[in-house]
DNA sequence: TGCTGACAAA
DNA sequence: TGGAGATTGTCAGCAT
């Protein structure tokens, strides 16, 4: 097989990655080395792809003279380069070099013509030659041989360019790209081209003539306009297209014959990337060369002695006997093919024991009900013993679980950065214990350095949460709140699966209806449910405007079909098919078949307390706290949410306004406070703010308009949000908002505040101390920078919330118990809580939830609480 | 299998 | 100059 040579233009690369790596990160002097990461990141997805044999990256030293030349101001207007993308350069060669990949540089010459020489010293080899670059002009050097690799959006996406994808993609063949350059120009690289020729002309003018030559040869046969603007611009189409040939008889050096990759010093490659801190893309590229990651790293991490049997179980005792914390891992084992037992690995400071199948239980339960232990998911460890559904007797109390002494990992990495989209023990022993968990095949090895990882962790995470002024809102809110979300996960929720039924035979006629109509109007059948047949239809066939692009092509959401739907019947249609087929497909279709799948035949949502970056809980499988409500239809399905046992109602308790009294609170603003202690309707109160007139005087339209405006405030909304929201001009919302800010000054002041303490500290916080780091804050996106502020703003507000209901759980599950309930807390949907409740319990139920809800905060404004009752979901609004 | 568009909720 | 509200979870279509 004949000889891949890679050949990178480095300049091009490093500016798509400055550009398209957004985050911050610095050596540790603070050198910025996004394009470096950027670039190493296309640079080994390129690799792994492509497999090169060698591989050259070429940069540019200046400019030649006769491009120079040619079109005067060539490159000139260009603004010099970011000092922080400048400063990366030295870095890029560093690294290249430690990996033994030629850097060539040639004083007076752009990489454009070191890639267009090395690709003809191949072609003259018999090599294979790609070229890695961002430049639209390489595509002249496309041939049987040369093949263009060229960056899409970001930069690790690529397309790869032959003679006939130039052809397909542009209608020119690559030794007509410098006239086709001449011609359309090219803006980015400041070639003026001619004025008014664009793509599609300058392919057409080409494909018809040939060449710039033949096109002036024949001017006499265009007209108009063109003709003029052709003849006139000829001294620049011949300029430009010379500025965008590309030499390819450079001389220099390079031994092609000898170039390999990989081949290099490992030793000089590890010293270049930790300099940089690039630790994974380290590993990936010492594996290339067969390398293993450095090994004395783990070391670092506990090499215990295993044990099993009678010895873990003495090993387990005199750990606990010591007073220790130990630690719990769980998995499965499977010795022939057919069984699987539980394997539970305990982490003690003398070794770890393991213990199987009724052992494991037996083990969990023990340490639940008796001991100080650690895990990195407590709540799924207990659910292994508990256990999971009420079909089975508790093998653990609640009043138990309610008093374990547990230690979450997850969590408490939760709390020191709320932003990590994993928390596994793996990067957690990277971070606390500085060392990587060994790779092991086998997966009881595997849980073994599982729990001595988790051992270990728990004195440095402890020690890191107290440091870091994180382990009030670990301590107090989220810890405590396991046991109670393990209780509500095993009690579950209970539907009406006869009138789910209903519902399904009522929704699957409409649908059947609904589409029968969309096919006759469209005049075929096709998917609706395919946005692209969809768009097709709408757009193509119908001719109907596309009013908004997506990545794929048109878009076909419920905005554009809204206004659609004002010229045609079939967006209407289609917007109440998606309403019924979502709600038939997400919840009527699959909350029968869940529940039935139950050993107690009710939903068990598993509620995650480390996913949201603010503390809010979610849910899923199912999620339960995205069941719909907004539409007629959605409630039907809230109507199969019923209590758990006959003789119970269900009640729902939820928090009014939670997040802008709490904006009241934190920003004591005294207009605002005043809103809410006054007792008048707040959203009319605000209207009468904002458009500066009596109280009385608001009309309801008013009064729609300052909720809306209210709302968008606790978003970080801007104008044009909020002229979306309530369908107004864009002036129109921004003079509500700017009245708003001058009705209540005082949250101007909070906000602003709240910002520029976020972008001095790194991160915003509750009134308990929940932290969320917002780099965005100092990105040099502005994009990157408003979704920052918007973050920051909103923190406070939604975190606090979320440790309000947390506290509120806590408390609420603990006198659930203390007072002898027969009611169950079911759901928590963000602001609500939610019971079975006996109906003579109702009363002093609702009592207690009411007071309890309202005072784990003492704020400036009541915490008001609503609560409802009735025999199902919809019932209890 | 992984990504995308669309849409449900507070 | 262009873009201009957020987060999470689930489903189906579609490309690989």
């Amino acid at each position: 097989m004949a000889k891949k040579i890679a050949v990178i233009d480095g300049n091009s690369l490093m500016h798509r990655a400055f550009h398209a790596v957004d985050s911050p990160m610095n050596t540790a002097d603070g050198t910025p080395t996004n394009a470096v990461f950027g670039f190493m990141a296309m640079f080994l997805k390129f690799v792994d792809l492509a497999h090169p044999d060698a591989v050259v990256c070429a940069f540019d030293a200046g400019i030649p003279e006769f491009r120079k030349t040619a079109i005067e101001g060539y490159k000139a207007q260009r603004p010099p380069m970011d000092p922080d993308l400048r400063v990366q350069f030295p870095i890029i060669e560093d690294l290249l070099e430690s990996m033994n990949v030629p850097v060539v540089r040639i004083s007076g010459w752009e990489g454009d013509d070191i890639l267009g020489t090395i690709a003809a010293r191949d072609e003259a080899l018999g090599y294979e030659t790609l070229l890695v670059t961002g430049d639209r002009d390489a595509f002249q050097l496309a041939s049987d041989l040369t093949r263009i690799v060229a960056t899409k959006r970001g930069i690790t996406d690529v397309a790869v360019y032959g003679p006939d994808e130039v052809l397909a993609r542009y209608g020119v063949t690559p030794a007509q790209v410098p006239d086709f350059l001449g011609l359309k120009g090219d803006s980015s690289d400041n070639i003026p081209g001619v004025p008014g020729v664009g793509e599609k002309t300058a392919a057409k003018l080409l494909r018809q003539y040939g060449s710039l030559e033949g096109l002036y040869e024949h001017t006499d046969e265009l007209k108009g306009k063109q003709k003029e603007r052709i003849e006139e611009n000829r001294d620049a189409a011949f300029g430009s297209r010379q500025v965008a040939t590309i030499v390819r008889d450079l001389d220099f050096p390079l031994d092609l014959e000898g170039a390999a990759f990989p081949s290099f010093d490992p030793e000089r490659v590890k010293a270049a990337f930790e300099k940089v801190q690039f630790n994974a893309q380290l590993a990936r590229v010492l594996k290339l060369a067969g390398e293993e990651v450095p090994p004395e790293k783990e070391a670092a991490l506990v090499d215990a002695p295993v044990c099993e049997g009678a010895q873990a179980s003495e090993l387990l005792d005199a750990a606990l006997a010591r007073g220790e914390r130990v630690s719990a891992a769980l998995g499965v084992r499977s010795p022939g093919e057919l069984f699987e037992t539980q394997v539970c690995a305990v982490g003690t400071s003398q070794g770890v024991g393991l213990f199987e199948g009724d052992e494991a239980l037996r083990v969990l339960s023990l340490l639940v009900r008796t001991a100080p232990f650690a895990a990195l998911d407590v709540k799924e460890l207990v659910h292994a013993a508990y256990p999971a559904d009420t079909s089975k007797p508790a093998v653990v109390s609640d009043a138990e679980l309610m008093a374990m002494d547990a230690f979450d990992l997850g969590l408490a990495a939760y709390a020191l950065n709320s932003s990590v989209s994993e928390y596994t023990l793996a990067k957690l022993a990277e971070k606390h214990l500085g060392g990587v968990l060994p790779e092991v095949e086998d997966p009881t090895d595997a849980l073994v350095q599982q729990a001595a990882a988790a051992f270990a962790l728990v004195e440095p995470l402890t020690r890191a949460l107290a440091d870091d002024g994180s382990d009030a809102a670990y301590f107090d809110i989220d810890l405590p709140l396991v046991a109670v979300l393990a209780i509500m996960e095993r009690t579950g929720a209970a539907i009406d699966s006869q009138r789910m039924r209903k519902l399904d035979d009522y929704a699957s006629g409409e649908i059947a209806g609904l589409a029968e109509q969309i096919y006759a109007l469209a005049g075929e059948t096709f998917n609706i449910d395919s946005p692209k047949q969809l768009a097709a239809i709408l757009f193509d066939k119908l001719g109907l405007p596309p009013l908004k692009k997506n990545q794929r092509g048109y878009s076909t959401d419920a905005t554009v079909l809204t206004e659609l739907a004002k010229d045609h019947e079939i967006p209407g249609l289609v917007i109440r098919y998606r309403e019924l087929s979502k709600i038939k497909k997400t919840y009527i279709d699959t909350l029968p078949k869940t529940a039935a799948a139950a050993g107690d035949g009710r939903l068990h949502t598993t509620f995650h307390e480390t996913v949201t970056s603010t503390g809010r809980l979610s849910s899923s499988d199912p999620n339960l706290q995205n069941i719909p409500v907004r539409t007629d239809f959605g409630r039907q399905i809230r109507d199969c949410f019923v209590p758990l046992r006959d003789g119970d109602e269900f009640v729902s308790a939820d928090y009014s306004q939670i997040e802008l009294r709490l904006l009241a609170h934190l920003s004591q603003d005294e207009k605002l406070l005043e809103a809410f202690n006054s007792g008048a309707d707040f959203h009319a109160a605000t209207a009468s703010h904002v458009f500066g007139i009596p109280l009385e005087g608001v009309t309801p339209e008013m009064r729609s308009r300052a909720k809306a405006v209210n709302f968008g405030i606790v978003y970080g909304q801007q104008a044009f949000g909020l002229s979306q929201s309530l369908g107004i001009p864009f002036q129109e919302a921004k003079e509500m908002i700017e009245r708003y800010f001058e009705a209540y000054p005082g949250v101007r002041t909070f906000l602003d505040d709240t910002v520029e303490h976020a972008r001095q500290r790194g991160f915003a916080e509750t009134m308990f101390g929940r932290k969320r780091h917002i780099p965005e804050l100092k990105s040099r996106n502005a994009n990157q920078r408003g979704f920052g502020e918007r973050t920051a703003m909103n923190h406070p507000m939604q975190g606090s919330a979320a440790d309000i209901i947390k506290k509120a759980m806590r408390e609420v599950q603990q006198r659930l118990m203390d007072e002898g309930f027969q009611a169950k807390l079911m759901l928590q949907v963000h602001d609500e809580l939610d019971f079975s409740c006996p109906t003579e319990e109702v009363e002093r139920l609702s009592a207690m939830v009411r007071e309890v809800m309202m005072s784990v905060a003492s704020c400036d404004v009541e915490l008001e609480v609503d609560v409802g009752v009735g025999p199902t979901w919809a019932d209890a609004h």
